[in-house]
RNA sequence: GGUCUCGUAGCUCAGCUGGAUAGAGCAGCUGACUUCUAAUCAGCAGGCCGCAGGUUCGAAUCCUGCCGGGAUCACCA
């Protein structure tokens, strides 16, 4: 029974005659009602009055008096300026568990319809750092929330394993390395690569360093610098010229690049090798964090793509070609600019490429729904790719989406890698492992927990609390994280809320009767017991909403409101000890659905549950 | 400078398709374990919802302007 639909139903006959044919139901708004007044749902009246030309305090009435005779689930209601607050009859609640017992999961019915979601798409050059934790994150749970609202998901990445970054890592490691490896060495293969990537930063600004003291750099700072322009500044400033004029060491990448293009064998199995031992490393912290592909897309293998759109665009006029062969489209008339698609010299650029990629996962699947979970860095980025994607007529363009989130500051400011400050995916796992850990052992716990089962526990607390930490936060909101927060566990956090869902499975395992004792006859629900159900009638549409809105801190919100008030409910109210069988089976069965959703939102947001901690 | 975006308690965040007296958590203070796991519960204190206008029965929520933070405006990715 949907009690909106009921109440719809039940005006549109009342004033069949006033209502001109629209159907009242879409002008409900039903919400539960406040602690402070009686009653558990509330009917706000007032987008009716205009249409009905009444009053507010006199049709809260009316149709007070009106619900109370036609629908026998409406106990009582009373009015209070224009909200009309209607208490429903216990068996209405009673009615609403028995309908959870009967489903077997909170998944929302098949949408028989395709999305794929893009996320994490990392350069090869470097480790993880807590921004790739974030996208990493909100796209695996974004690709739950997608799944559970009815959509079949692929998950997929673009990978960057291409171009001047890791030619730096590759050439550090020829003149440097003397043949080290990560098994030689001991060392995570992303890590191990990203030294490379590090050292060669590092040999570069020694070399820099030496040329700004010789004739060379001297006559360039002469030549080039800005009036009164301290060498300090210039030399920052002039970096990268020095990089693709001057250096050594940034010719010798650059002809490494050039190698790579030309498909060099030697080039091609160097670069081959140190990406198979960063994808390692990746792949140790993805299965950390929960998150898996379906399908990869390698930026070496796209790069080129993208050329022949280029060419319809330009059939069609809508793509131009200047005097120099470059060619650009005009945006300006969706409030973008002129925007480059394909260099004079006929190589891509990022755009040619991401034009190219789309099409090709358009042909490999189907997929006229596809999610970039991208940083907003990149939000003019996706305004302009999705506005070509429109202008050329693609049949998928309307399904394109970017998963703007903000950026990820610590207390002390930016990440920054010149300074030190970013902070590492595998550390910070570690971290929070560890303190799950000592948390744990300082811990009075009255069962028996062996050494194994609480390893495993400490790794799901642990992550439990830094996946919460960040999922808690609307997505598009830049936010801050704060090591020291994040590994709480106390209050508004993952572990919370698995130790209420921990309650409830210890509860369980003292009930071993298991035996289903009919609770009809259970009477006087109290507010807590309504309260729980009220929330669990809700989720079906905070999933729904969630999904639309692509954000999965709705679901961690549900989760935490729904732990809280079950917290109350344990604390306030007997369960095995309950004043009847009645009451008893009631209350197990209320927190079996109770645990049931927190399972589900959890599995949605990539945090698994410990039986016991 | 143009465009986009954010601004809610000391801190971190909810609430934003307009609805009752703006909610949590942390930090601070007070209380509750012989009890189904205290990673819990209850209470106190803490707010010109950035500022100023407008829209209306009603604005933290919508519109405009301003102030402040951030991003972006490459033949980089």
């Amino acid at each position: 029974m949907n009690i909106q639909i009921e109440i719809g139903n039940c005006l549109n006959a009342l004033y069949e005659n006033q209502r001109a044919g629209e159907d009242l139901t879409n002008k409900l708004v039903l919400s539960p009602t406040r602690k402070e007044f009686d009653g558990d749902f509330t009917l706000v009246v007032f987008p009716l009055v205009k249409m009905l030309k009444i009053s507010p305090a006199q049709l809260a009435e009316e149709i007070g008096q009106c619900l109370k005779e036609e629908l026998t689930i409406v106990k009582n209601y009373n009015v209070i300026k224009g909200f009309l607050n209607l208490s429903l009859e216990d068996k209405f609640w009673k009615e609403q568990l028995i309908l959870f017992n009967k489903q077997d999961s909170f998944d929302l019915a098949s949408k028989n319809e395709q999305v794929l979601v893009e996320f994490s798409s990392p350069n090869t050059n470097k480790p993880l750092h807590l921004g790739h934790v974030r996208n990493i994150l909100l796209g695996a749970s974004t690709s739950n929330l997608l799944k559970a609202s009815g959509y079949s998901v692929i998950n997929t990445q673009i990978i960057n394993d291409r171009g001047i970054a890791i030619c730096k890592s590759m050439l550090a490691w020829q003149k440097y390395a003397g043949g080290a490896t990560p098994e030689s060495t001991n060392k995570k293969g992303d890590h191990f690569v990203g030294d490379y990537y590090v050292l060669f930063e590092k040999k570069f600004k020694e070399e820099y360093l030496d040329w700004q003291k010789g004739d060379e750099g001297l006559s360039a700072f002469k030549a080039n610098r800005n009036e009164d322009e301290e060498a300090i500044i210039f030399f920052k400033r002039f970096k990268n010229q020095y990089f693709n004029i001057y250096s050594p060491l940034g010719s010798e990448a650059k002809e490494m690049l050039l190698k790579w293009e030309e498909e060099d064998q030697e080039v091609r199995g160097l670069w081959e090798k140190m990406n198979n031992w960063v994808y390692a490393g990746f792949e140790e912290t993805y299965k950390k964090l929960g998150a898996s592909f379906d399908i990869l897309y390698y930026e070496s293998q796209t790069y080129l793509l993208g050329k022949d759109a280029i060419d319809e665009g330009l059939k069609k006029n809508l793509f131009y070609k200047k005097n120099d062969g470059s060619v650009w489209i005009d945006l300006s008339d969706v409030g973008l600019d002129e925007k480059l698609v394909l260099r004079s010299d006929g190589t891509s650029v990022y755009m040619t490429q991401d034009i190219g990629t789309v099409e090709k996962r358009f042909e490999n699947h189907g997929t006229k729904k596809m999610i970039y979970t991208v940083a907003n860095e990149q939000d003019y980025h996706f305004k302009a790719l999705f506005a070509i994607c429109k202008k050329l007529n693609k049949e998928y363009a309307d399904g394109l989406f970017h998963l703007s989130y903000g950026m990820v500051d610590l207390p002390s400011g930016k990440m920054k890698s010149r300074e030190g400050t970013v902070v590492d995916a595998d550390d910070l796992i570690e971290e929070v492992i560890c303190e799950a850990a000592s948390n744990a052992s300082e811990r009075e716990v009255t069962i028996e927990i062996d050494p194994e089962e609480q390893k495993e526990i400490n790794r799901k607390v642990g992550l439990g609390a830094l996946k919460y930490f960040i999922l808690k936060v609307n997505p598009k909101k830049r936010m801050v994280f704060d090591p020291k927060e994040s590994v709480d566990m106390q209050g508004d956090t993952g572990p919370y809320i698995q130790n209420a869902y921990v309650r409830i499975q210890s509860i369980m395992r003292k009930e071993k009767e298991n035996t289903q004792v009919n609770f009809d006859s259970y009477q006087d629900l109290n507010e807590v017991e309504k309260d729980l159900l009220s929330q669990l009638m809700e989720y079906p549409q905070i999933i729904d909403e969630a999904a639309e809105a692509y954000d999965p801190s709705k679901i961690a919100s549900f989760a935490y409101q729904l732990a809280r008030s079950y917290h109350r409910f344990y604390h306030d109210v007997s369960i095995l000890r309950a004043e009847s069988p009645e009451a008893k089976s009631f209350r197990l069965s209320l927190s079996r659905e109770v645990a049931k959703a927190l399972k589900h939102a959890f599995n949605i947001i990539g945090i698994e549950m410990p039986e016991k901690m």
